[in-house]
This record gives C-alpha cells, structure tokens and sequence, in this order.
DNA sequence: TTGACTTATATGTCTAGACATATAATCGTG
DNA sequence: CACGATTATATGTCTAGACATATAAGTCAA
C-alpha cells in the first residue's frame, strides 16, 4: 500500500513556495478555518515579490477549494467540506477496460415511449414529452457487472433517438455524443430483488451497491440513470488529498 | 430537484470568456481529446489581449486537469478521467449537525494493545506496536446512524493516548488533532450481521453501505476505521461539474 | 541509420505598474 | 439609535514587457 509522492520533484518557484507554505498551514491547523491569510501586500512584503506572484498563489488555492476570497475583507481557511463528496464514474466499458477485463454488454430492453408521470418525476420536468427508457447490463470477464436503468429524455438529447443502443451502451453513446455541465450521484445499499438477482447472477437478498446518476445541462436533465452493483464484489475506491 | 446555475451570474471578465470558449468547445466534443489547443500567441492574436490572460485562462484549465499543457510542444485537450473518483466525509458529527439533526454518541468499546497480525495488515505496518481499537455508534436524533470499527497507529500518532474517546468521537478528536496528506475510501455494500444489526437496530440480513477509511500522513498510515451505515436510509450524495 | 549537438519555440514564471469594483468601515443625518 | 451616503481598501483583472527552461525539430557527423 505504497503512497505517490504527488508532485513534490517538480522545480520550486516562487509561488508553489507561497502556496505550499499556506497550504501546510491549512492542512496542519495552524490557522484553522476562517482564519485570514494575510493581505497580498503583506505577502508581497513577506516574500519580497511582486502582487502578481502571491495572486496566482492565492488564486489556486481558492481553485481548489482550500481557501474563500472575499473582496475588500481578505482571503479566509474555508472549512473543510464535511459530507461534501464528489464521484465520478463516466463510463463503466471504460472502467472494466481500464482493469484490463473483458468488457460485455447486453440489452435487455429499450424502449421509446411518452414520459409517464414516473418518468417525469424523475427527470424533473413538468411539461409531456418523449423519453428513451433502457435496461442493459455490464459484464467484466464474462461475469455480470452491473445492471443499468436508463431513463433519457428526448426533448433534451433529441439524437438519441438515433443512437443504436444495442451496439453501443447508453453511457458510453452519451459520454461520446452530448456535453454536460453538472452531475449528482446518491450512493446507497439495497438488497437484490428477483429481477436484479437474475439479471446479476446473484442470490436474492445479496447486497448491492446502488448508484443514481443525475446529468444534467445548464439545469436541463438529460438523464437519469440507476446502476446495481453486486454489493461484495464491486467496490468505489475513492483515493483524494487534503485537510 | 433545481439546479443551481453554478456561476453563470458573474461578471463575463476575458479571461473567462477564453477559458469559457476552450471549455465549451471541448465539452460538446468539438475538440476531441488530444486536439491541440491554439497556442498563446494565437489566442493572443485571436482575443486583442496580452499573454498574461490567456496563459491564466489555460493554466486554470490545466488545474482543473481538462488540458494538459507541454513545454515547446503546446497544450492539448486531456482524456476524460474514466473511473477517478473522489469522496469526500470528513467528520460524521459534523456532518450530522450539519442536517440539522442531534448527534449522539456512544463508545461500545476501546482497547490499547499490542498490534495484532490481523492490525498490522490493515494498517500496512511491519513492526510490532501498540494500537488502540475502538468500536463506537453514531446516532442522528436516537436513531443509529453508524457503526465505526477504528484502528489507531499508537506509533503513528502517541498523541491518541491522551485522548478520552468516551467524550469524544475519534474520527472528531483526529480531524481536530491530528493533520494528514491523504486518505482513501472504499465503498461496497454487505448485509448485516448479528452485531451490525443489533448495534443499529435494523434486521439481520438488512443492507448496509461499508465505508474503509485509510488515513496517512506522508506515507504513513495513521488510522484504519470501517463505517457501516444502514443502507435503506444513509445516501452518499456527490455531486460535481465537468466533463 | 543512428546518435549527438544545436536551435527554435512554446510554455513557466515574474515584474511594476494600472484601473475596476465590491464591500467593510466610517461618518453624518434624521 | 437607525439608516443612508461616503470613503478606504483588498481583491479582480489586465498590460507590455522580461528572462528561464524544457523540448521538438532540425543538423551534422560517425
């Protein structure tokens, strides 16, 4: 269980210096959450470099989150995201290839149909409409992956309706085709029901992992989409930095 | 389910419109991964602007890793990260709070012992060594919200002797105390068993979510603890932006 | 053909300024 | 005291330069 060094060969300039040394701060608690960084001119002065030079290190560090700038008031630690949690899991053919498993894909169903009052709930759109309705599922190696429930609505992905989900999973067709801005997944635990148990080759009442994806474009939902995983052999590994 | 439109309402500044115009291009696929982006000069020509702008536009697209930038050889759309994923639950008391919910707590038990073979696994150690192992239960408005099963590196952190864990939950006490780099979690789903059931009040053979959460500090492990939450009613929830 | 050397070039970093702008703090007035 | 107007200030953005440096590409000799 060996630890990359992440980045900590690459040449030392001026404001990797400034950033680090906050950083080490935030990430030891010596200055705590709300606390002010000090003023760019004070840096500057510090540091005995231009306002540019402690800007671009300020800058980044408010990319990533560690730090909140507030105009005329100073930069502050921000709190550290507590439950706030970020997954990202694109494309699952990408996934298994990228383990260097056999990726297999079956369609089980795929249908073309007015939203059904369901359907517009879960996509979140009031007005009637077409919606793409898929069941498919993912294997690695011959063994069943996950089982995917797709919902994308067609007034939002109109070339969909083109898209041949039989020869091309729904995600990865997606991933390739339609530009999105923001996503949601919800995490959860069930227990396999008859058709899940089937369709995964597992036991009824066998755990899963349940992921919900949400995609959406500047506030559009484009699609809904619920994935099973058999619970004891699938596992989200999620690895990150930081206080 | 609204969205909220991200940062759409903020001043258009150029070096936004610059960073905006390359983002959207690559999004809606118009420039495939590996496309070459135009050259500084290029955009400088392009946008009537200095170097200063438009290198700030691409080193922010670069930080947030949608472009990959070469000396001498220019900067290039990055492959979608398949499968990367980051998650983020830094502290459970904060997290419940912050549902604006009442946080009990409840220490099941807490030994200091020698490292067994089974701890020196799971926490990647060699040398024999003290550690502290605690099991503990989270509640949300009395009801059980988690089961923790935690293991304390003694050599990694001598700190955690001193600490009362009775009156304060660990996960608390080391967010508070106890700095680190780098953690990792694993997510899978199980069904609970006997004790898991009894500690949570739900049924055996229930689902739940397990959360592994490894925690180093410069490569060294500090603490090993498995979460399992009752599935039905615990949701990870994560939610991101890109492509 | 291959390897070593040179050169051109795109990015990386930095400066010393400038003006814009949001807003915390102060001041003044009813 | 409450509230609106003013001011001071820290950040936000931008410029027109500069030199550093890694490296792709071209050059030349073995």
């Amino acid at each position: 269980m060996s630890l990359a060094t992440d980045k900590l060969d690459d040449k030392p300039t001026l404001y990797k210096q400034i950033r680090r040394d906050i950083e080490t701060r935030i990430l030891t608690g010596e200055w705590p959450p709300g606390h002010r960084i000090p003023f760019e001119h004070q840096l500057m002065a510090c540091y005995r470099c231009s306002r540019m030079t402690v800007n671009k290190a300020l800058s980044e560090l408010a990319q990533a989150d560690l730090i909140e700038r507030r105009r005329r008031a100073g930069s502050f630690v921000r709190r550290p995201q507590h439950l706030s949690a970020v997954l990202k899991i694109a494309d699952i053919r990408a996934e298994i290839t990228a383990l260097g498993r056999s990726y297999g894909y079956q369609l089980v169903q795929c249908a073309r149909r007015a939203a059904s009052a369901a359907d517009r709930a879960r996509l979140g759109v009031r007005k009637a409409g077409k919606v793409i309705a898929i069941t498919c599922r993912h294997s690695a190696d011959n063994v069943p992956f996950a089982l995917e429930d797709r919902l994308i609505d067609l007034e939002a992905v109109p070339e969909a309706a083109h898209a041949d989900f039989a020869a091309e999973p729904p995600g990865s067709w997606l991933l390739h085709h339609v530009p999105w801005t923001e996503a949601e997944h919800t995490i959860s635990a069930v227990v396999a029901d008859d058709r899940t148990a089937d369709a995964l080759g597992i036991a009824v009442g066998a755990p899963c992992l349940v992921i919900d994806r949400y995609t959406w474009r500047s506030a559009r939902t484009l699609t809904a989409v619920r994935l099973h995983y058999p619970g004891e052999s699938h596992r989200l590994v999620a690895r990150f930095k930081g206080g």
